[in-house]
DNA sequence: CAAGACTCCTGTCAGC
DNA sequence: TGCTGACAGGAGTCTT
């Protein structure tokens, strides 16, 4: 499932092969998506060229002349840059035909993931993008701001992070592995936090973050070029998918609860 | 406004 | 071996 730093890691290897590249042709097999795909997306992007790609979250934005093309991954959704003629992937829903006989390709078995398109100017204020939280790993994502967001919440801390009107880009993985980092349990009320706390937190985000992305970025090519995106990561994860497993640190059992339909993952020692 | 339930979808895996 | 059912999960939307 794409987290922020492989959404990032993805765009990095786009731009690489994609800007300054026209569209040619557009195909879409399946429009059902999480939206339906705009049934004028072709017409809309025909011989348009792909002039810069940049993210919000985990939106990426292919930016042309006219309008912006927004593509979310979802949980299994990948973009691939094949040859022109490849073999067809399952699941292979949009394809772009580019002018140096390459083909951007979505693939998404589970379709939550979505293609749109938007001609606002300020693309950011497309009705999807314009109320999302902080980027975790921007400066203005701050103690203070987890401070001051978290005082009239009463949900849990961990459903608190993962909310993306308050944060993005942080999913269950990271969410479950920030707080153990931050000594936290998930379960814990996000007003009851401490100053001291949501600066442990907000750091923890935003370390797990960056590591996951230093990570990532030596595998750029694994994204862009072919299969296999997962299995590097597993490795370094502390908590998540441990539970019952002891904890790397002081060796007691890590317990798994359920919050908000997720499955949450601690140390009851380290984490308070 | 806040919080919880519900929803989309398919691959994977446990259980029989 | 094959079937069935549970589950996973991002995030918008609907309900309370």
């Amino acid at each position: 499932m794409p987290e922020l730093p492989e959404v990032e890691t993805v765009r990095l290897g786009l731009i690489l092969c994609l800007v300054k590249q026209k569209i040619n042709k557009v195909i879409v097999r399946q429009p059902k998506l999480r939206w339906p795909v705009p049934t004028h997306l072709p017409s809309k992007l025909k011989n348009q060229v792909i002039m810069a790609i940049s993210r919000r979250g985990k939106y990426l934005l292919f930016h042309f002349k006219r309008g912006t093309l927004i593509v979310h991954l979802g949980m299994s959704g990948r973009l691939l840059v094949l040859p022109k003629m490849h073999e067809r992937y399952k699941h292979e829903h949009v394809v772009l035909e580019l002018s140096n006989q390459k083909a951007l390709c979505f693939i998404d078995p589970r379709r939550f993931g979505a293609v749109l398109w938007t001609e606002e100017d300020d693309p950011l204020q497309h009705p999807l993008l314009n109320k999302l939280g902080r980027e975790p790993l921007d400066r203005k994502f701050s103690v203070n701001y987890l401070w001051e967001k978290s005082r009239t919440r009463k949900l849990t801390v961990k459903q608190f992070i993962m909310d993306g009107h308050i944060v993005v880009g942080v999913g269950n993985i990271y969410a479950n592995e920030a707080l153990f980092v931050a000594g936290i349990r998930p379960a814990r009320s996000a007003n009851s936090l401490t100053q001291k706390e949501c600066d442990n937190l907000a750091k923890a985000i935003k370390h797990i973050l960056r590591k996951a992305l230093r990570k990532s970025g030596t595998t750029i090519r694994d994204y862009v070029t072919s299969r296999n995106t997962h299995g590097h990561f597993g490795q370094h994860l502390k908590v998540y998918g441990r539970s019952g497993e002891p904890c790397v640190v002081c060796g007691n059992i890590l317990q798994e609860v359920r919050l908000g339909q997720r499955s949450s993952v601690f140390c009851p020692k380290c984490q308070r």
